[in-house]
DNA sequence: CTGAAAGCGCTTACAG
DNA sequence: CTGAAAGCGCTTACAG
């Protein structure tokens, strides 16, 4: 393997001079440019990455921002420790990761933190984009001060994102579709549960309860769809609203829950000892989790929340100090857990990502 | 951030010397030793990779051993892109892997290559352990070199390994149990079809078939299970013994297969075009994968082959480079891979490990 | 037992 | 436009 040195020497001019080609920085005069450049093809030169981050001092930032990872919406825990984990390690490659945490219902506070982010004027944003104009407006803003960012966890339609790392929403509701269905005997009603305010904040909601929808449009369905609202995933709200199913001769026999509130409906499920209602839903945080294992919660889709975040900072890291251009979605996995495999999933997390 | 030199200056001591205390090496006073100690717990001093990499000009090999990814069997070219992908990553550190490959149903095949193993006398091994008592007279011979093993796919109960790197595969089998019970109806006979020539060289085959049968056990079975056997998953096996099988007016409604060939029964299901037999196995490589997007493979456990070649090498790497002491043994989480989600697993291993 | 110095390969002011 | 030199943080002979 040639080193700058080695292509220095044979084109008679200083590690300095090479450098400066292979940076394509100015001040070296065509001649010579083309000499050594035709040298490191030659040699299909590759600089050694280790060597240079070594040399190179200039410090980055980055700016994060999701939802406090509150108990309310346990799911935000896990891209949170996906942030951390790729900060901590790329700290010694001289990154300083700032991490901004806004509360997913309140737009104020959304507002207040991408502020934030803008005074700070980091060299990159990872971040999860809830209320849409407020997002759009902000990634103008983004552009004009060419702050590159990668959007996790929720989607937008903007040229400009340098990647998004997610889930298909659809088909994840979709899959949700097909494991009720062969959970829930033929021409049984199942339910959709969902909160007002939760589908007004976070567009992947409705989206999923479209795909749900699709999948038994698509195949023959013959299982009447319900869909019960409530204000707000509160216990109360929840309690009340399927007190009230229930109480009814020919109630549902299967719920979805299109987002991590699952374990709100398996509580209710608990109390009243209603043992053959299925339920499908979201993520795998811990109070989904102790009812998977109980299998209360029959199937659960899990979104990779540590890679959502992990792969967010990595990728926007490796763009600014290794030129590598990401791909402009990744597609989590969607992981279908249950009680007998829901253990299996501690053990990944525990793979941590290193060096 | 401390560095070398801050701890060395506030020991007053030369930063040759903290380098020494660092990595336990000898020609230190115990006294000088303690203090310096004493300041690199005290500002939990961790030294910088890239920087050490650099300047510790040592180079390590590392040899991998795996069956030669063919496309009878094609689960092996998931570890071994994993293998390729880990030893790309940690050339840049001075790592050179060295692969090798073997006939899994061939005894002589396995020997030769552990023999080039031994001769090559590398750092450290990945493998995947064939033949039992082969690969623990292997594993002394490591030991009497001293040479650090990690186990993949296939554990050893030997104390000696670094780590293992896979499934659990009673547990897998269980599961398979459970997706086999929700998508059969009750009171249907299934059957567990298996290949003497397999279950002699993979210890994995006949656990899985273990913890299938528990599951109906302990899930109050209603279900005949019956056993059909072939020779190998030889196409003409299959078709003589399924053809035998589907003649009787009482057949099975369900097929499980603990191993990768679960293909080989969806080509009899679609060429006598038999719809409503339902099947769960092992694997998602690509003949797998085609009857899974249409369907005629209803579950297939996935056993992230890719990260257990990828991890096998990394853990050897730290172990080597980074003094990291990994967990006996990360057990690969058990993906259930179904035509809805099937596609959203290439993802996967596209986001692939960098840096 | 300990330190001073050179070097790993690259980058960056600085001087000319 | 170009080079010489210092430096990134760590490791390693070498000298004492």
């Amino acid at each position: 393997m040639k080193t700058i040195k080695d292509i220095a020497e044979e084109a008679k001019v200083s590690t300095g001079t090479v450098d400066r080609v292979i940076h394509n920085r100015p001040g070296v005069s065509p001649k010579t440019k083309e000499r050594i450049q035709k040298l490191l093809d030659k040699y299909d030169f590759e600089r050694n990455i280790l060597a240079s981050t070594l040399a190179f001092k200039k410090k980055y930032t980055i700016a994060t921002l999701i939802p406090t990872p509150a108990s309310k919406n346990q799911f935000w825990s896990g891209p949170n420790k996906g942030l951390k984990s790729a900060a901590k390690e790329i700290q010694k490659y001289g990154v300083i990761t700032h991490r901004y945490y806004f509360d997913q219902y309140d737009l104020k506070s959304y507002e207040r933190a991408l502020e934030q982010i803008l005074k700070l004027k980091p060299n990159g944003v990872v971040f999860a984009p809830f209320f849409y104009n407020t997002s759009l407006a902000f990634v103008e803003k983004l552009k004009a001060n060419d702050i590159p960012f990668v959007l996790i966890n929720i989607d937008l339609e903007t040229g400009d994102k340098l990647s998004y790392i997610g889930q298909d929403s659809f088909k994840s509701g979709y899959l949700c579709g097909k494991m009720m269905n062969i959970i829930t005997a033929p021409k049984e009603s199942i339910a959709i549960l969902t909160s007002k305010k939760n589908v007004d904040s976070h567009l992947a909601i409705e989206t999923r309860i479209k795909g749900f929808m699709n999948f038994f449009e698509t195949n023959k369905n013959e299982k009447p769809i319900h869909k019960i609202f409530v204000e707000s995933f509160a216990p109360k709200e929840v309690y009340r609203a399927l007190t009230e199913e229930f109480s009814k001769p020919d109630h549902i026999t299967g719920i979805f829950v299109p987002s991590s509130a699952l374990f709100t409906v398996a509580d209710f499920l608990q109390s009243e000892n209603l043992q053959n209602i299925r339920t499908v839903g979201f993520d795998v945080h811990q109070k989904n989790l102790d009812y998977i294992r109980k299998g209360t919660i029959d199937f659960a889709i899990d979104q990779h929340p540590f890679e959502q975040g992990y792969m967010g900072v990595k990728i926007l890291f490796e763009y600014l100090l290794l030129n590598k251009t990401p791909k402009p979605e990744y597609r989590s996995p969607m992981n279908i857990v249950t009680k007998e495999n829901v253990d299996s999933f501690n053990v990944a997390s525990a793979i941590e990502y290193s060096v």
